[in-house]
DNA sequence: CTAGGGTTAG
């Protein structure tokens, strides 16, 4: 059975915000996520371990309190609901006995830290153990180093010493010896720092041996021992394992503080599950906890995960109502939950807000707000962010290098990309990596530059960095749009030896090459890197032609399709229907245009209103926004010559190009209509959008016949 | 890493 602290999550999500009167901002707009509350009753499953060697030194009034709250307001009986309304009009009512304070989920003091005692033996203490750290990683070499201590291993000295040792191996050798020489008795600090070092390596279960021996020996645990177990286990994601800790403590009568509950917080937050970190939280808040902007970091970043915007601006309103300040940390949580919530003006203006409360932004600030121009398209705000960055001196690393031009490959802002990677050659700490030549590759790819594309590739050889698969997509595309298939077959071939595992953009890449491929030499070429890389796409596409029948390419595109990432469906659909036109195969790629709709690769394909029909290609090929066209205009002519009703208005967006792949698909559609002699224009006002009136339609039909 | 909690790319 879960503790009965955990088993008040059953409140109804419903509840939950007027629960406590205590709110300031009660009216204000709450989290959307704190209405869902489907999954409240699945806090993490545990196993609890037998508990029976523990003290049983119950906490009375705490187990009495939350008792009183499971009994009164949380039972799984259909009374609930009544109960729920009693709550929210009087909400004290929940207090069985209105004398007791509230009941408290947290101590509000913080575990005092034992004061520093001056050792004049530290300078040698110091060197010694840096001996130990420096020496093989051995059980038998460390006791060897040992056996030179300089100084008798008093309760200061070994703790000294523990303090200082890594890897966690060593401190347990340390921790070992002393415990077993017994030169004095063992305190809960040795365990605690002894934890410390083995959550750095990662090793949970030796650190829950450690806590279970303290337990069987009769050492105390307190908060910082809690807190550091909770944490290990959160970071080796074995979140059951923390919360099984944390309901442990309240079982055996110790309050945690706010660091340990904030840590909780987070570890219900990395779950995803903001109903629990709320009703945590107002728990807290009810106990009288003025939470500290670590605590507003975990909410922050939580809402962000959940790209919660008003679960952000909570958090802004409660810290700004208890006047609690955001520090760096907060900000920049803030920032990037803003980014993951798609509002890069506010983020904008909450960075500005830093600045001028004097917060200097360091490299994780500007990264986000770099990403966030970027995914944003706003180049400017991008670039002035970027002389910002030069004339105030803020701090660069090697992520926000790659940030930076990464947004500047997104962007096509070749120049600025030019300069970043080569202050990045010139840097000592920076030097780019596969993923700054990636970008760079990006930007030479997309703007057609195939020789700097390739002196890059041959550079990226000499100074040994791994080409990845995103870098090798965008080569071999710029390669196949010059027409320069020896090169895109060296490029893939050499890139397969170099390890690189095709993926579904990469083949989507040589599809599409293979679509426009003018001569059968070239083709070939294509097709056998193809080969290798997707057999099952060769063979379909040789389907394609003759009378295969229709069920069958129906069945087998299915089946490609359900093995293909999401991301890359529509290109192989607007590439294999590209190939049809190509080869002069227009029923198929009308087949393969109705699939891929039945499929929903094209959602919005067609919109209507009552005044206004459009047709949106804008993320069709050339090929597959033909094909579309010319369904449509078949419909179009089956109702008119069937006379029913058409809207004034019909419509075709492709758009304007402002993406770079997008360009020419505007062009490309004028000329068709134009060659159908179709009476769609494009606007002046809106480029990219073609526009028919009911009445040139119907002349256009009636003419054709 | 001097006993415990929070933030960064693809």
């Amino acid at each position: 059975m879960a503790s009965t602290f955990f088993t008040s999550f059953d409140i109804p999500n419903t509840l939950d915000l007027k629960k406590h009167n205590h709110h300031p901002l009660k009216n204000q707009t709450r989290p959307k996520t704190r209405f869902y509350c489907n999954n409240s009753s699945k806090s993490p499953k545990t196993t609890k371990p037998d508990l029976s060697d523990e003290p049983k030194k119950q906490n009375p009034s705490l187990s009495q309190q939350l008792q009183t709250l499971s009994t009164t307001i949380l039972s799984d009986t259909p009374q609930k609901n009544n109960q729920t309304s009693q709550l929210l009009s009087k909400p004290k009512s929940i207090w069985v006995n209105p004398t007791k304070p509230r009941p408290s989920v947290l101590n509000l003091q913080r575990h005092k830290k034992t004061s520093y005692v001056h050792n004049p033996q530290i300078r040698d203490l110091r060197m010694f153990s840096k001996k130990l750290n420096e020496c093989e990683n051995d059980k038998d070499v460390f006791f060897k180093v040992l056996d030179d201590i300089p100084h008798p291993p008093t309760r200061e000295n070994a703790l000294l010493v523990l303090n200082s040792l890594k890897p966690w191996e060593k401190t347990v050798f340390f921790f070992d010896w002393i415990k077993e020489k017994e030169f004095f008795p063992m305190e809960t600090i040795f365990y605690n720092v002894t934890m410390k070092s083995l959550r750095f390596g990662r090793q949970f279960q030796l650190i829950e041996n450690l806590a279970l021996e303290m337990i069987e020996n009769g050492i105390e645990l307190d908060n910082i021992t809690y807190s550091t177990i909770i944490t290990c286990a959160k970071r080796s994601n074995l979140f059951d394992k923390a919360v099984e800790w944390f309901e442990r403590m309240y079982k055996t009568g110790l309050m945690p503080d706010e660091v340990t509950y904030s840590a909780v917080l987070d570890v219900y937050a990395k779950l995803g599950k903001v109903e629990e970190v709320m009703s945590l939280y107002e728990r807290g808040r009810a106990s009288g906890w003025t939470p500290d902007a670590i605590a507003f970091a975990v909410l922050a970043k939580m809402f962000g995960e959940a790209g919660d915007y008003d679960g952000i601006r909570y958090v802004l309103q409660e810290m700004k109502s208890l006047g609690v300040k955001p520090n760096l940390v907060v900000f920049n949580s803030l920032l990037e939950a803003m980014g993951k919530a798609g509002k890069p003006g506010l983020a904008r203006s909450l960075f500005e807000e830093m600045v001028a409360a004097d917060i200097a932004p360091d490299a994780k600030t500007l990264t986000s707000l770099v990403k966030i121009y970027g995914k944003a398209r706003w180049a400017r705000d991008a670039l002035d962010l970027w002389q910002r960055m030069k004339s105030n001196g803020w701090p660069m690393d090697f992520i926000l290098y790659n940030t930076l031009l990464s947004m500047c490959a997104d962007l096509g802002l070749q120049e600025e990309a030019e300069k970043l990677f080569d202050d990045m050659k010139g840097s000592d700490n920076c030097k780019p990596d596969s993923w700054s030549y990636t970008a760079m590759l990006n930007i030479y790819g997309s703007g057609g530059h195939v020789d700097k594309a390739m002196t890059l590739f041959d550079q990226m050889s000499k100074e040994n960095v791994a080409v990845n698969v995103m870098g090798c997509t965008c080569l071999i595309q710029c390669l196949g749009r010059a027409k320069r298939m020896d090169d895109l077959v060296t490029v893939f071939e050499t890139s397969l030896k170099k390890g690189i595992r095709p993926d579904d953009r990469l083949c989507g890449c040589l599809l599409s090459v293979v679509s426009y491929c003018e001569n059968s030499d070239d083709l070939d070429k294509v097709i056998a890197c193809l080969q290798q890389a997707n057999p099952r796409l060769v063979s379909f596409v040789n389907s394609l032609e003759g009378n295969t029948e229709f069920e069958k390419v129906k069945e087998e595109f299915k089946g490609i399709l359900n093995n293909t990432e999401v991301e890359a469906r529509r290109p192989f659909c607007n590439c294999l229907i590209d190939i049809c036109r190509k080869r002069n195969l227009d029923e198929r790629a009308h087949e393969l245009l109705y699939m891929g709709t039945m499929y929903g690769l094209y959602p919005g394909l067609h919109t209507k209103t009552s005044e206004e029909w459009r047709l949106n290609v804008r993320s069709l090929s050339v090929g597959a926004a033909h094909t579309a066209f010319e369904e449509w205009m078949g419909t179009l002519s089956g109702m008119v010559n069937r006379q029913e009703p058409l809207p004034e208005l019909l419509s075709a967006s492709t758009g304007a190009g402002t993406h770079k792949y997008s360009q020419g698909l505007a062009n490309a559609f004028e000329s068709h209509v134009t060659k159908l002699s179709a009476p769609f224009r494009q606007t002046e006002e809106k480029p990219g959008v073609f526009v028919a009136s009911r009445e040139d339609i119907m002349s256009w039909v009636q003419s054709k016949v």
